[in-house]
DNA sequence: GTTAATAGTGCAAAAAGTCGCGTTAATTTA
DNA sequence: TAAATTAACGCGACTTTTTGCACTATTAAC
């Protein structure tokens, strides 16, 4: 088991939670994947594991569910209708998808939207917690 | 029928499409939009208007995609799982979402990514034709 | 260990979105 | 204004996601 899933089970079990093979389970699939997947990918990946057969969808989206609420987990949406679900491991990151062949790149940005938060913050007497920031185009493959 | 409708009716014609009275309806809902709407949200105000009673929600998700290829139409996701759209008015903006009472204000920048974007497809010899940016937080009534 | 409390789960049904196909109707041509 | 073409549409089936409820199994207290 990796460390950081390590640390999100304890941490998980500090809040009160329950172990629960299926939910250790889906966080070693996420752990794993190197982008962001869909609930019906992290589906495949526990086909062809064989690790746990008889997952019930419901349950799949209620642990995804609750790993998002307590911040292990992080919604993405690539406008394909649908949300895509990725660890957190802290490090603040956005992505490059590729319009024609769909590909998802990782993007780390040197500027992190700071100055314009403050700005929104001001003019608009909100507080801003977090954003959605992705970005779409033509790979180097596909150009 | 506002000036934008009249538009895109007349460049829809112009493209090869023939004129329908559910394309102009859903139109119309969506310039009276004061944020994105679902499309559940435009079933609704169907129902309000009484406008067209009987139309297939097949044919309203057609509909919703074609004139979002065309390019008047602009998905939206705000993490809540499915998608949003609103007409495409040609001012660039972004949203900043209450995650407490769900409201959301249009938020128009003053800085356009364009450093980042050219950073990005410098670094991953990529091109970038759009991305995607939205804010979550508090807003001014629920602090 | 046994028992009690309840988080976690599976099942079934509902809601949201997609797709293939045959029918309807807008438009073009004669 | 009638006939031909085919975009637009409705219908039904299907996939994906959500929700309520009853059952199972983890954990804590004894």
């Amino acid at each position: 088991m990796s460390k950081i899933i390590a640390e999100i089970k304890s941490e998980l079990k500090n809040r009160g939670y329950r172990s629960s093979a299926n939910r250790e389970a889906i966080l070693n699939v996420l752990d794993k994947a190197d982008r962001p997947l869909t609930v019906g990918e992290i589906y495949e990946h526990f086909g062809r594991d064989k690790k746990i057969k008889d997952l019930d969808q419901s349950t799949a989206y209620r642990i995804i569910e609750t790993l998002a609420k307590e911040g292990f987990v992080k919604f993405i949406s690539l406008l394909e209708g649908y949300n895509r679900y990725e660890l957190e491991r802290g490090d603040h990151h956005h992505h490059f998808v590729c319009t024609n062949c769909q590909d998802i790149t990782p993007i780390h940005l040197d500027s992190h939207l700071t100055d314009s938060e403050k700005q929104i913050e001001k003019e608009q007497d909100v507080v801003i917690t977090h954003h959605s920031l992705e970005f779409f185009g033509i790979c180097k493959n596909c150009k």
